[in-house]
DNA sequence: GGGTATTTGTCCGTATGTATT
DNA sequence: AAATACATACGGACAAATACC
């Protein structure tokens, strides 16, 4: 009782909403209108709306209105190798998810499109994550390989790889290309050099986006939309990193999936609209 | 030159917070001074206030200020099992981290202490997400475990595990007991009924808290901040599903490593504040 | 405990700007 | 160009939470 108007008309719209009296994509009435249905003013219809909006219920559009938001069909990663891909040639080489065609596989799997950028190459002094992680000094020389990835047209994941240069003055200079490596940069690097990925660590975080990475993920500027940013750190058959990549992904579209040790195939995804019943009283 | 005042104002307040003007627990001047500070009226400051509260910089206190946030010391959490882990008495047991003993080792050696609840053991008939996980038919019975775990006193996360009704009924009793099962449950039903956890599959998702998880982890009700939801679901030696563990952790405080093949320890933990060079542009 | 000053929270009314149709 | 709808900005009033005496 003691909740101020504006959350109770919140709540009443919510309600609305999850009965689905209001279906996403939905427009609401307007706000003037809305201010004579609930007898409130116009400004307090608007904290109600806004509220509803950073819950991320409803989106707001200058001279359109406010509509229902629409729930993205989430795309589900999987962080560790699938264990019934074929043999490598050199069976040492431990290839992730997304690292050679097993993605477009996934994808393709699920009935959607992916698409990615050609990647943009950049050659940059080595510094704090990256120095750390590569293991080389600060101020070493390193290639770094961006690429956007879209499914089904829109935007999805921002990735950064970055490898020493060492590794292109060793012979590997397709890195330094603005070109897709086809077969895969990790079969590459292991046809080329001889150097075998035969593990990664990957170290998952949420953050909020920058200006930039809104913009490109078309999500809010004020970062209700968090962004999964995970670092995958590859070793060679030294125990050396030979890469670091970091992809973004926005968690309003994105799941992931870890498998240990022996677990049966999934051919059906569970819904992942359910709740289940997890009261923290 | 476009932008409305109340982000101007609001930028002007983040370069102070972000160059070390205002420190982290430091009050801001309040909103009178701010209005006559930027000749800008107080609700305009309010509006300026409230994108940086959004944005994860400042938090207000009715009747006492604005503060600049303290940034919580991120704990990290391993999804793989540790290898170099004594074999266990059955070698086929494969034991998840926070599965035994592990978790409090590793929170011990970042030093900082642990806690956790008693559980809160309810039985309830599957539905939904537990029933497709476990692969039962909707409506049976299931034995849910719900546990809240704390790390140095703030709430740390929030774990329901759930096992079919069976397993009590072939002979693991104590799992329908409210205490604690030091060795384990997962020891425990291995010894008890022979029943090897030999993998599992965690399925990472985001998404905002409902109001009781908010006021439990103390962040705000209004999602900013969101829960990674893990859901574990691990397999016995003959392919069938033991048990679901669906845990909660706030993105403000939790990140996640995933190590696949063969990988160096790390002892050192990078710094996870370096944002790295990642433009969308 | 009570009272008072301070500070943020809620709510109102109004005017004007900007984006879209 | 006009109409519509949300965005920004102002000013005022009172409520609620907190701190301090």
């Amino acid at each position: 009782m003691a909740s101020p108007m504006y959350r109770q008309i919140a709540e009443n719209l919510r309600e609305q909403i999850e009965s689905g009296a209001l279906h996403p994509g939905q427009q609401l009435r307007t706000e003037l209108e809305l201010r004579d249905h609930y007898g409130a003013s116009r400004n307090t219809v608007r904290d109600a709306i806004k509220w509803l909006t950073t819950l991320g219920l409803v989106e707001t559009r200058p001279g359109q209105g406010t509509f229902v938001v629409r729930k993205i069909d989430p795309f589900v990663s999987t962080l560790t190798p699938d264990p019934k891909r074929e043999p490598e040639e050199d069976s040492r080489l431990l290839l992730g998810p997304g690292e050679g065609e097993t993605y477009r596989a996934e994808v393709a799997r699920r009935l959607r499109t992916s698409d990615k950028t050609e990647p943009q190459v950049e050659i940059l002094k080595a510094s704090g994550l990256i120095a750390s992680q590569l293991q080389v000094a600060e101020g070493t020389p390193v290639v770094s390989r961006h690429q956007k990835r879209y499914i089904d047209g829109t935007p999805w994941s921002l990735e950064t790889s970055s490898y020493p240069m060492e590794l292109v003055n060793r012979g590997a200079r397709r890195l330094i290309l603005a070109e897709n490596i086809e077969e895969g940069t990790v079969r590459y690097l292991a046809t080329c050099l001889d150097l075998q990925q035969v593990g990664y660590r990957d170290w998952i975080t949420v953050r909020a986006p920058d200006g930039a990475e809104a913009t490109f993920f078309n999500v809010p500027q004020d970062g209700r939309v968090g962004l999964y940013e995970i670092r995958r750190t590859a070793f060679d058959q030294n125990g050396i990193p030979m890469r670091l990549t970091v992809t973004l992904y926005p968690t309003d579209r994105n799941q992931f999936i870890v498998n240990v040790g022996e677990v049966p195939e999934t051919d059906s995804v569970p819904a992942s609209d359910e709740q289940g019943a997890l009261a923290a009283g």
